[in-house]
DNA sequence: ATGAAAGCGCTAACAT
DNA sequence: ATGTTAGCGCTTTCAT
């Protein structure tokens, strides 16, 4: 790469504006003791030249990168997406930049990773991976490097999280399912051992049992929400001896999913079987019939998880909080009551 | 934040290996002339002190950062989630990092961030970006800094870029409801001004002309494709007085819309009227009726992309290109043949 | 309030 | 084939 014009460093700078390097790095960095003139024609010389500090050498001796981590298990869902979106956000306003970073990547290379971005790559990471592990975070942790995790439910972590109220929504959701009559309710949700997912089966079983109705294991599906594929569950819920009357998928796009499945075996949605869906994504919303679902606040988890995160650059040391963001019953029209 | 563990660096390296510290720098970079047995202790002894090479402390002495940028518009989409995908797995595998920066910011800013990139913030960047302006592209293009454009459709432009054939694609399609007798056929578009619409609206034209069909303007209507909304158009289809008996779409997220549309005001797709997309995203192929649409290859742009950006790092200097991806017409159920 | 100088971790001449 | 050394652009003591 030929280099005719050469970016203006602070030595330039400080030619042009006759101070020393110092006072331009404070004019930078607003330190409070310069002389209003003095600031003043720094910055309009900056202004002239376009001066841009460099990151690489700011984080180099160990000041702020202005460079925030992403780590993701996946991109090219909904889900990620509007997360993202509302971290992105924030990040530009704060005048941050986003490095990416997806997981498909070897453990060997977390690792690495993990490391480079504590060691000043950036100034903190935001952590969309629905289980991550104790021995990932365990290097950052030590090292007291600000970080957070989206979308985890459970707070016996020692590091910041933001999630939403999981049970209160699948709670409502049950609950909405079973006052319009319904008995026999399946649940397809994801993986065991996620904090959310454990959370929500969680809700659904309390709901029942607030309604005298027992909790039959045989309701319940599993599937893998990483890549959705619920139509043979939906198959071995069907072919119960007493299927159920409505579904509850815990994840819109399996919800979707199942509508479908529903859809070319003739089943109608509502008439013969009620389905609930978890996220509100915006094909929940365009579908039809439109799709009944738990709204997942998504955008605003990344927004906070950002927010927290700056603020934890800010001032370290702050104990870690686990910060619950509202879930809500988005009624439409993929269930009806059930007839006796 | 405290820092008990301090990373090793060069000279800890350097140390354990009784070597000097350029000769563990060359073992970094692959350095051919190095004594195997040496090169093959100071290896050891990295692995031994987990050593990670400081991308900042790299990229300050302005050899590679290892890392590429990429602009986008707009976050959310699955379109840009596609070749987002594609992009990331072949940075991946190349050992390079992936800095995200969206344009929803202020024009100052995105020169800002521009010169920072080419500063050396980044190897190279990546651009999706619907309408790239000239002007952003001058710098990067007078400082030789390697950079593709990612889904443009015209090669005048002194950058490297990738895209897809939208004139055959959506000749195809076009044709392919003339083929089903089809003689009224509405076109939802994009803005003006973006070569990629510009492309699919002249292909149309060229399949009505092919077909002897004139072309009439009232049966273009354009919308916004950064945030869909198409009722309003669909309805001044509908309200011609010789309406469409099809309507070409040329975004999928638009033509579920229009489907949704139509189905609210109980017209049916696709025996009143016939659909046809463009993108083939996910949705397109569990809607109900499936869409009928053109593949666009995103994921397959955004690997095509990341590799001819890696290739211009490593040999900068070639002169640009305009590669083209292959689109293809997916048909599914939204379109019936037109009865005399 | 401002300047001088050291040094962050690394690479690239320039020796040898 | 390997070692020595000078910076890259910036912040941060330490002086003054």
């Amino acid at each position: 790469m030929k280099d005719n014009w050469k970016a203006p460093t602070v030595i330039d700078v400080a030619k042009a504006a006759d101070v020393s390097i110092s006072t331009v790095s404070r004019v930078i960095n607003d330190y409070k003791h310069i002389r209003p003139e003095i600031r003043l024609r720094v910055q309009k010389v900056m202004e002239q030249l376009g001066y841009i500090p460099n990151r690489q050498a700011r984080s180099l001796v160990g000041s702020r990168s202005g460079v925030v981590g992403l780590m993701v298990h996946e991109l090219g869902t909904e889900y990620v997406a509007q997360i993202t979106k509302g971290i992105d956000e924030v990040l530009f306003e704060n005048d941050y930049d986003l490095m990416l970073y997806t997981t498909h990547r070897k453990p060997e290379k977390e690792v690495t990773y993990m490391r480079s971005i504590a060691n000043g790559l950036a100034d903190g990471l935001l952590i969309i991976v629905p289980s991550v592990g104790d021995s990932y975070l365990e290097p950052l942790r030590s090292a007291d490097f600000p970080h957070v995790l989206v979308d985890v439910d459970t707070d016996n972590h020692n590091s910041w999280s933001v999630g939403s109220t999981n049970w209160q929504g699948a709670y409502g959701a049950t609950n909405y399912l079973l006052e319009l009559n319904h008995r026999r309710i399946g649940i397809i949700t994801d993986q065991e051992g996620l904090s959310v997912s454990e959370r929500r089966l969680e809700a659904y079983k309390a709901a029942l049992q607030s309604h005298g109705v027992k909790f039959d294991p045989a309701l319940v599906q599993r599937d893998d929400y990483a890549s959705p594929f619920t139509g043979h569950l939906v198959e071995a819920l069907l072919s119960l001896e007493d299927p159920p009357t409505a579904i509850f998928t815990t994840c819109d796009a399996a919800a979707l999913q199942v509508m479908e499945t529903l859809r070319l075996k003739n089943i109608r949605v509502p008439h013969d079987i009620s389905v609930v869906g978890f996220d509100n994504i915006y094909q929940a919303s365009i579908a039809s019939p439109g799709l009944t679902t738990v709204l997942h606040p998504m955008y605003s988890m990344g927004r906070t998880a950002a927010e927290i995160l700056l603020e934890q650059i800010k001032k370290p040391g702050l104990s870690p909080k686990h910060i619950q963001l509202e879930t809500q019953l988005i009624i439409r029209e993929s269930c009806a009551a059930r007839l006796d």
